[in-house]
DNA sequence: TCACTTATGGCGATGGTCAAGCAAAAGTTC
DNA sequence: GAACTTTTGCTTGACCATCGCCATAAGTGA
């Protein structure tokens, strides 16, 4: 039982907090510390003490001496553990050992068929990141946490997959016991475009809250987030706007029945689709977007279109979520600037100007790595909470 | 400077938190609080004690004696103090005064030009709260906090209107600091939408922690809560959905200037102009209602094709952020199922199954004190959080 | 009425934090 | 090299919230 100090304002100041300072401020001496906590002297070298028994941060170079003794400055040590993170898609899979820093040491992608099943495919993937650990020289003792992206809805809470459209065999499988019990550490799963969206948050943090991901590839879909937090929603199924209807497409049949779903006019199926009616040679999203990279019209048409068709959902939500930021990523997103001019001109044209005044509109800067970097950072959020670090050194 | 137990779980427990659960719950014994919290059990009396003195409890009846001293029961007293709450809207007024569960214990309907200007109209606030206060026997001393409800865009931290429409001189008008100055307690500040969309969620709680609710008057607007706070968007601007374009209203030209606004299709103000074009007498949203009532079938098919046009937008709303319960209120929503018809109609055939199959779509069972219980509500949850009810202890 | 059961209140013990002070360490300035 | 400045580690005593324990209060059942 160890019992904690209180800041005026009434927020406990743990050793987990302490570290939440120097992880997202710069290296600190005790005596910033002692100005930022409210602290005592003592205290705080005794938090710190901890934290370094447990190599949570390091000593790094002194500060600017004003004529007396150098204060030592205190950093996070983003070395202290590794975190193992993993995109999987439905034909391809995208691995990384990453620092606590989300920082990417190793990283490989694959092409994976998910459909082989949940034993197959995850002991394919401990056997891959041991390999991974090996060739740099790290030792499965020190990862802290395994995170992990899956194309299709997870229960957050317990990690299983529910009713997967394209993953037979993996609905309500346990993921998280499977592979913990392989590797020895806590286990985070979630929808993949959830951790593509945590990526991209990371990516331009801290400017701003609320933060929209949308993913064009083969189908479109997008990830919330909110207050800093991934919006779920009640039953988890929130971000599903493929099947958001548009004006102009009421002649179209969705491959989930309805007639004019976005995905079934913007997706990157639908559009190697209508290449293909139009003649040209065009199997997934990648051959879209090599036809419009090498300037066909057909393509660069049907492109721009697209983005005129998502930023006309668009618009709507910005109108009712009011997000400071919207990104757009996946695979047809890399056909670059086409897609994000229509979806900007159909946005500033349509929502409010309060909602549109701040708002950024961009293209991932994550590319094909958000999900990755997204996974590292849903665990390392987790494991570097305060309550958890907080544990961690009481232990 | 005080210290504090912590759970296992890293959750700190102090007074304020017994209360909240006290407050959510039923009244419980001592043993029961031991159990609960995992605190001693001198430690839950040492609480309790402070809890008393504040009044922030009192005894309940007693406990079923198991064949020795019976347990004292204690229950969180709702009569503790009192909240003043209203809802300032552009040609009337609601006021009330409620206690600590938001039940309303003196309550008014006025109308109120608020185009006067802030300082006539929140004079005749005070003067008039003083007044029900008098009249139910209590004294301004009591009162814990005031709620305020105004329809127009509001910096909910600062308590400020920004650039409202309708509210000529209210403009960053420092409305807290000038109630509270003459009521002598914190004063709290929203968007009108905002306290109705706090008020039903109190009103279904705690069925769902996703809950959208939509105002339907002269204009279209709603509120979003989700995990039990107000979605308010970057700019605060989140919820304007009046101004979202509808498929079937191109040729409409709506009061922002844009073409084929919801609010234009189905706002009252649009619905009413519609009737009178075809002959009738309607002023406003009121005499929309009316007809409707009366069973003009004009005023029927409107009201129907109304909600058809609301659910195609709140379609698009359910998939993308999936809320477990959407309410429908406003004067227009007085109609009665018709307008709710519409909306089922189209959002139960456009939206996903796993979205919908949970999806509670009602109409709002408060009605027009909605937004005093909102404002009440709003009140009491900051006026009872754990930190204010420690610190209000610890004094 | 008496034995039994259970809740309650008071007391000392425990342990973490704070404030203060001192000596040593590690620089700067002259 | 000496004086000065500032940080750091360590110790001490005081403080306070929490805990565990025990005596007491207040019922029930025979």
């Amino acid at each position: 039982m160890t019992e904690r100090m209180r800041e005026p304002s009434g927020q406990t100041v743990g050793a987990g907090a302490l570290l939440t300072i120097l992880r997202h401020g710069q290296a600190r001496t005790r005596a910033e510390l002692v100005q930022l906590t409210g602290l005592a002297r003592s205290t705080v070298s005794q938090r710190l003490d901890a934290l370094l028994d447990q190599r949570w941060i390091v000593p790094a170079e002194e500060a600017i001496s004003s004529g007396g003794r150098p204060a030592i400055a205190f950093a996070f040590n983003r070395n202290a553990r590794l975190v193992l993170a993993a995109d999987l898609g439905a034909t391809h899979a995208r691995l990384a050992v990453t620092d606590l820093a989300s920082t990417v040491l190793v990283e490989r992608a694959f092409d994976l068929a998910i459909d082989r099943g949940p034993e197959e495919t995850l002991g394919w993937l401990v056997a891959t990141f041991r390999e991974m650990l090996a060739e740099i020289g790290h030792s499965v003792a020190e990862v802290c946490g395994v995170g992990l992206g899956l194309p299709g809805p997870v229960e957050h809470a317990s990690g299983r997959p529910v009713n997967p459209p394209i993953m037979p065999g993996w609905d309500a499988f346990p993921v998280p016991d499977w592979l913990g019990a392989r590797l020895g550490a806590p286990v985070l799963v979630d929808n993949d475009v959830n951790i593509m969206a945590l990526g991209e948050h990371w990516a331009v943090r801290p400017e701003t809250d609320h933060l929209i991901f949308v993913k064009v590839g083969t189908g479109i879909g997008c990830g919330i987030i909110t207050e800093r937090h991934l919006h779920r929603g009640a039953q988890g199924a929130a971000g599903d706007i493929g099947h958001i209807r548009v004006t102009s497409a009421d002649d179209v049949v969705c491959r989930c029945g309805n007639v004019g779903c976005l995905e079934a006019v913007a997706g990157g199926a639908a559009m190697a689709v209508r290449l293909r009616q139009a003649g040209e040679t065009a199997e997934n999203s990648r051959d879209v977007v090599r036809l419009v990279r090498a300037g066909n019209t057909q393509a660069v048409q049907l492109i721009r279109q697209a983005g005129r068709e998502i930023g006309d959902v668009l618009a709507s939500i910005v109108n009712f979520f009011n997000p400071g930021v919207i990104v757009i990523g996946g695979d047809v997103a890399e056909a670059g600037e086409h897609i994000l001019a229509g979806v900007r001109e159909v946005i500033y044209s349509r929502s409010l100007p309060l909602a549109t005044q701040h708002l950024g509109i961009r293209a991932s800067v994550l590319g094909d790595r958000a999900g990755v970097v997204g996974a590292a950072v849903m665990v390392i959020e987790h494991v570097l909470a305060p309550e958890a670090v907080d544990l961690s050194v009481a232990g």
